[in-house]
DNA sequence: GTAACTGGTTACTAAAAGGTAACTGATTAC
DNA sequence: GTAATCAGTTACCTTTTAGTAACCAGTTAC
């Protein structure tokens, strides 16, 4: 069925337990390296690295390399990247009512979207 | 950080290489181990196996046995695997124009089961 | 001079995922 | 009696992924 390829094309960019992670810490201001890497716990500056290089060939963020003194890198998110915000909201609720469907969690406690 | 843990949940749920494909290839009708076995190609049966089991342990499929002579199992879809349908269409809609502006691929032509 | 910061890379190791094929037991068809 | 079908399971091996830690060059602060 033709739903399958441009799901699977999806999931290939955003799919794993990193790439969203590294997004939504650029979207919330994160623009260096290191401080991409502070802001996830358990993230490893390998795997950083490596993400970042996928995220960059898909055109997910852009990547700068700024001429200074202790030589600095930028990363901004695309226009592009913008797109996902509707499929992470989707992801989003689907999680929560999965949660409360399954655990009968009704606590909402946190459901702010802070993306 | 908080769309992360919900996004993250689904993503577990149905991420991967397999589980949106058994997932609509059962929708499409295919009931039984063997069947649903040979609608996806690439895929062997030992992974079939494991996935089944998430996919029931999630509740996104019910798993019967058929007392009958050549002993059947049957899988069918519960309903709130149907919830599924919004999230999928928006990760297939954003495979889709992400290959566009990717590769600025209008054609549209492969939209057999790659895989 | 020493340590710490920047953005990574490299080498080695450990763990997880996936592939292949054989095998189960009951039954049907030839 | 032989082969095939059903729904898996098991054992073994390979491939992929991830973790750890050391290290690069250049600069700043003490």
């Amino acid at each position: 069925m033709s739903a399958l390829l441009p799901v699977r094309d999806t999931l290939d960019i955003i799919g794993g337990k990193w790439k969203l992670l590294i997004l939504i810490s650029i979207w919330e201001g994160n623009k260096h390296f290191r401080e991409i890497e502070r802001s996830i716990p358990k993230l490893s500056t390998k795997v950083l690295s490596k993400e970042l290089k996928d995220m960059e060939e898909n055109q997910l963020i852009i990547r700068t390399v700024l001429n200074g003194f202790p030589v600095r890198t930028q990363y901004t998110p695309t226009e592009h990247s913008k797109t996902l915000k509707k499929v992470i909201l989707e992801l989003q609720n689907w999680g929560i009512n999965h949660r409360k469907e399954i655990f009968g969690d009704t606590s909402e406690k946190d459901n702010s979207i802070r993306v």
